[in-house]
DNA sequence: GGTGATATCATACGAACGTATGAAGGGAGT
DNA sequence: ACTCCCTTCATACGTTCGTATGATATCACC
């Protein structure tokens, strides 16, 4: 019988470079302030592309959203399945993977602040990513307080308390800079706010205190 | 001799009238996706009024932006000297009093992120606004190293984990509802969260661990 | 009561928007 | 060689955009 189709999240030839240059655009100037002569300009093709591969503009978008949050999915299980068997550890690479896949893709956090801004609703696909990195943060979590390393508390929303810290400070990053004088663009600068925001999720989560004195 | 005059920060009138539909509707559409006439429509009066009052649509938006922010101010002010003398207990209060501000004002969280998202420069106002609210957090954070109640670490770093909770937890409000069950419209799921995030704040910033076995 | 400043109004203009349409390319299979 | 089918292309259509313009309204003040 037949399956509902699945939207595609690979995308080859004239439609990738659709994909990548409307990413980049959508992420700079939101999806209104993106136009698709624009769009079609940087993929170096015909103004009609987008509607001959994605049907319209925001079926585009969509493909856009939801391609872009997939590859968290596999990038996080393998951070976690390299750390030790501590869960703390577990958790500490989790935040550090999670700040170096926001860095490689800087309009991430752009693109996911607009979708959650937008009164449109949230792709079914992305909202599953979602689902999957959050609940696998949080049975991480579970497993820490069931080993007694980690303090109780609801295991989902200390994960989300997690999870916000570096999408923000990531999507802050101008702010910081120009406001706050803090220059992620400086690898020193960024390693120590890294460091900064592991140390406080590892005394956010731990049961006892670790090499406090 | 003259002042480099001040952009105004409150309005009356028609002018009052237009910062507040323009408000609502850029947080709720982004910058280019709401029309001069979807904003002057809304305040009730004519197409030319932003011109006339404003001199045009990048004008008000600024506008929006700086005064929007600048309430935080006091509030958090306020919030802090209420507080008791530990602290603890004045983070806790910053943070709880974030959640309720940004619980009045929805709109803000959407906001924020539209103008960290847009290339757009940030207006001057806002920009002092958040790093006086960073600094007020931070400042706190030394006292409480000074104290010996909370563990040592670069306090600004230590403002940005806590701070970066309460706005990216409202600005996901949606996505949480939908994708993880999460309902912040229902009070007692709220409480639970509000309270999750200050316990995992007063955990990431304690010397000694707090009510823990 | 007329005069000038301030505010509001209806309307016009050119530009840019998303999409539709139909013609032109370009290999694979026969 | 010819026919399909997939893809790319140039162009046109109707709409909506931000702003400019000039007329009208309101009201304090001499």
């Amino acid at each position: 019988m037949n399956q509902i189709p699945e939207p595609k999240l690979a995308y080859d030839g004239t439609a990738a470079d659709l994909i990548q240059a409307a990413r980049a655009l959508f992420a700079l100037h939101g999806y209104e302030g993106t136009s698709v002569r624009a769009i079609t300009q940087r993929a170096g093709t015909n103004l009609g592309a987008i509607t001959y591969h994605f049907g319209s503009k925001r079926a585009l978008y969509e493909a856009v959203i939801s391609s872009a949050l997939e590859p968290t999915r596999e990038r996080f299980a393998a951070a976690v399945a390299a750390a030790g068997d501590e869960p703390l550890d577990k958790a500490e690479a989790l935040v550090r993977t999670f700040f170096d896949f926001l860095q490689e893709n800087a309009d991430l956090p752009p693109l996911m602040a607009q979708q959650l801004t937008s009164p449109e609703p949230i792709p079914a696909a992305a909202l599953r990513t979602i689902s999957g990195n959050i609940g696998m943060l949080a049975s991480l979590i579970a497993e820490g307080q069931a080993s007694g390393s980690m303090r109780p508390g609801d295991s989902r929303l200390m994960a989300l308390s997690i999870a916000a810290q570096p999408i923000w400070l990531t999507l802050a990053r101008r702010a910081l800079r120009e406001g706050v004088a803090i220059d992620q663009d400086d690898p020193n600068t960024r390693a120590r706010l890294v460091q900064s925001v592991v140390d406080f999720v590892r005394a956010g989560l731990a049961a006892y205190p670790e090499n406090r004195e």
